[in-house]
DNA sequence: CATGAATGAGAGTTCATTCAT
DNA sequence: GATGAATGAACTCTCATTCAT
């Protein structure tokens, strides 16, 4: 038992390692340009180890995903289950949000990418199934937020789904956008301050007058 | 006379041959996965063919953003030049990006992808400074309505810039977050709807209460 | 007649143009860097129109050839036909060869990588066979210079072509030689030099003691 | 140890494999019209392959002539470190040579074609130097036996750099030549008995009488 | 389990050549 | 005769993936 535990914690920490060296790598160099052997090298595996624990380059990509979502949907869920007011819990799903970018940056536009990609289209069922019901399920919690709000007359009464839905577009878009800008423009890195912003804004926004 | 404007008819009519054909194939298989002779197959022209109207496949990809881009730059300038209370215009641009999407949602979709995009990187510097410029300059017509609603005491005083990028970065998360739920969800097509509420929700929030 | 003479200057001139063309390109990014297009476009005439006069781009290659083998067998020829003393043919044949050299040094640079390349074994028969005929006639009259200078005892007895065949390969083996070391070391052109002490020494070889 | 010593052997005839592929195939095709596919067919490996062993096509040609001119350079310090006469380091130098073109005569016409060529410029730094350095070496080699014999009073005082370059581009040359009019002429060899004479002409034409 | 050499399909791109105008 | 747009075969090279060790 307590070998089969070791190994247990080892091919775990294998595929920690694999994951933090593909994050590197796909960070860099994008999807297309990164190179099973880039990552094998960066984790200090070889090429074939790296197919021992992710089906094919793809899921490796998308795996990256599951984490930002799983911590995504624990902090939804989170402010959620708090006896808060709506406008309390609108300004901890905001915090939640700082918290999620912070959590990795890289990763969360690599996700973003993902979203909006050829790449959806080619993962195994599972993985497939895995993001979807992570991404369900926290826009699902992020609405509960908006249906709770409507229901006590604070918040304008919009479809809370389609209210969740902006309220995550809002976010992913300010961020991608945000980053392109910083290809032309290197200088300085206005993301915090504009998703402030936006955040101010979408509040100001759904809230009764 | 007559000959070399035919010609030149005939040269714009191949390259928009080209781009429909691009378009289409980037649309369905994405970036990476579409080949110049899948593009030049659905042209019905012959590979060599493709790269005497672009330099190559990514200033092909990119090529179809420019033309979108300069109708985007085009109506928001409209909009600007027009004699409007600031609550008209912003009816006014939002009609505008309505328009903008309806006038080719693939290639907008494919210009979203673009902007969050390694590819962007590696375009010939004319082409990434004329998106760069189409870009800055759509960016800063629309900051000047904002501007405006500020200068008059009608919207909340953040910086014009900011709120323009918020407004871009709403309009293309919508689009590309509802394009995405759609991979997993095939049934309905919510966009419509969502960018609706989500341009109402934004609007409300700018507004002074 | 008259407008048939002067067709036929026309075309003549055309065909000098291409081959001026060709020559520059050709000497500079050597024959497979060299594109038709390169040409045509040096020459201020289409791609097409090099076809009309060039059965494709190695016949074209290899006549740069002919116009110098041309000139030397015409130098070789009337080195012979002079009255002279053997060692007196020897000095002219050396003149002859600088001659050659200076009318042409580019060309003759071509030629010889012509002679040592997969190239010539494509050539249309013609062509091949103008080539090998003045060589041939080249070497012969090399070689009867050398004939008449053993007959006359002033030479050492050794097969008159194979001593040919070795003056030829010495000029264009130091040639080639020469040029190839400059590619590692732009400074001095020690040509001239060179090929002075290689010619004397071929010289005092041949000659009994 | 040990199978770290037999995947080096064996690392190293894979290495060989390629190169006596290359060279067959090189040699009767020549360079351009040679494909990495036919290389690869005729070493019975993957066209992959050889991207594993040789960086680029080019590099796997030259990488042919760093052998013989290595060759090469052994047997002509082996000349100079001899104790031997002025006359009798000719005979042995003259001997080297031979053995230089036994060594391998299809690559050694290889590498005058890649010395001739514009090849050349577009080689790896790296493997230009090598073969920049081991061709000066050798030719400085050579250069040390005239400069014996001059100071011995036996041969004529010119710049033995000038003679062993003289040297060297009659032995190519005469190989080159020979060989080319072997396509003309494919009868009689007579390479052999041509090289003999240009060397005793050479030999003939240093020594002072 | 880990390796990493080998694979080989497939991509983007070039360019000699053709042919309708 | 001259054009030059179009062709399309052919090339080099890459890299995700496999599998014998």
């Amino acid at each position: 038992m307590g070998i089969q535990e070791r190994k247990e914690r080892e091919k775990e920490r294998r595929r920690q390692q694999i994951i933090v060296a593909a994050k590197r790598v796909f960070s860099e160099k994008g999807f297309n340009k990164a190179t099973m052997e880039d990552i094998a090298h960066e984790a200090e595996l070889s090429p074939g180890t790296l197919y021992l624990y992710f089906k094919n380059k793809e899921e490796l990509y998308a795996s990256l995903s599951l984490r930002i979502l799983q911590y995504l949907h624990i902090r939804v869920e989170h402010v959620n289950k708090e006896e808060l007011a709506p406008e309390q819990k609108m300004d901890a799903l905001v915090e939640a949000m700082y918290d999620v970018y912070a959590f990795d940056p890289l990763i969360l536009i690599n996700m973003f990418h993902l979203q909006s990609s050829e790449t959806l289209k080619n993962l195994s069922p599972k993985l497939m199934s895995e993001i979807e019901e992570l991404s369900r399920k926290s826009i699902g919690a992020i609405a509960r937020i908006f249906e709770q709000g409507i229901d006590s007359g604070l918040f304008i009464d919009r479809h809370p789904v389609a209210m969740a839905d902006i309220f995550w577009a809002l976010f992913s878009g300010v961020i991608l956008w945000t980053t392109s800008k910083k290809i032309f423009n290197e200088e300085k890195d206005y993301l915090k301050n504009t998703l402030k912003i936006a955040f101010e804004v979408f509040t100001r926004g759904i809230e009764k007058k």
